[in-house]
DNA sequence: GCTGTTCTATACCGATCGGTATGGAACGTC
DNA sequence: GACGTTCCATACCGATCGGTATAGAACAGC
């Protein structure tokens, strides 16, 4: 019934994801959408609804085909293996040459005005989901023996974390993957009994 | 000669930068400006030029007022202290209840358009200059014998840096000062030799 | 008090912002 | 082949963007 579209409403997100990736959410227009999907207005507002439904549908598409990494970490069987996971799989996201640099959440969420208020608060709510699940893992590894007792397991999850956002700072600027590299090595040093 | 201005040139830069901090550079407006400030807008291009010239006079200001604890710290007599400085500086300015939360530089030019990339660049040169100086005071220290040879004075910094960086995502996100301090605690057990 | 200069207030500029109304083109169904 | 439906193209909407022209108000020097 009816005419049917003449556009892949796939392509159209993963290029809407892409924008938004690497311009931020205020720093993409409307019209560095429709002209990146090569669609018109109607269209876009037809399929999408808005400009913010489209950017949480591009962030959960983001979530699902590029931070799976994170998720998989948290299997990893000690705990020093899911850091370093999760450090190699955000550095990975962050420079590889197929995607823009950095975090489209840290990318899209900083210095906004308040029209992207509802945009940034939902940004924030993803990290700390992250961040409680990478706590109750290192909670789970201090129960197991894995981490010393004396370790507060929020602190080291925020630490992880933290060193993960100063990378995509450090891609976006335009820094490269094998220097990241040495920083999360570094940064490994830092790990319960490394030295 | 002439009428003199009826508000005072200091103040309103000090309530520009103020402003680009909370919002970034393409997340401020003009009006935003002239209502924050109590000006009109022939008297913001009159007296600063036009926006971009009054983001570079805030960046500058910036620098001055708030980054000073930066090139203070790479005085300290050990490379241990000129590192602790640094992360406890940045974090002190980054979450101080008299400042906007995070860093002037990195909410102003993460995800914003084409138009703002010359301030974008800026910003970015301004960071690779920190990052240098800080390299050669490490080379220093490595002279000195007050770091191992086998490390690369360049990757300490820009971890360093790169800790910062998160950190200041960290605060613009809402994280306080203590939760702060504890992650950088964890960040310098990095240290070499610090287990 | 006049003049020249500098500031301020208002109103305005074209361009772009996110979003939509309208009309015709392309289909499946009957 | 007429019909209802869906999509696309164009043109348009009010609001806001950064920036400015114009005119009057407030001063210093003479």
């Amino acid at each position: 019934m009816g005419r049917p579209r003449e556009f892949d409403a796939d392509d159209a997100l993963q290029t809407a994801l892409e924008l938004f990736w690497r311009k931020g959410y205020e720093g993409t227009s409307i019209t560095d959408l429709t002209d990146g999907m090569g669609i018109t207005k109607p269209s876009l507002y037809g399929t999408f609804g808005n400009k913010e439904e489209l950017f949480r549908a591009a962030l959960e598409r983001y979530e699902q085909n590029y931070m799976a990494f994170f998720w998989k970490a948290l299997e990893e069987p000690d705990a020093r293996s899911v850091a370093r996971n999760v450090l190699y799989g955000f550095a990975d996201a962050q420079t590889c040459d197929c995607n823009p640099s950095g975090c489209l959440g840290i990318n899209a969420a900083m210095g906004c005005s308040e029209a992207a208020e509802a945009v940034q608060k939902t940004i924030i709510e993803r990290r700390t989901i992250g961040h409680k699940a990478l706590t109750r893992r290192f909670e789970r590894a201090r129960r197991e023996g894995d981490l010393p007792s004396d370790i507060n397991p929020e602190d080291l999850a925020r630490y992880i974390l933290t060193v993960s956002q100063g990378t995509a700072v450090q891609a976006a600027s335009g820094v490269g993957r094998e220097e990241i590299y040495r920083l999360v090595d570094i940064a490994m040093r830092s790990w319960p009994g490394s030295n």
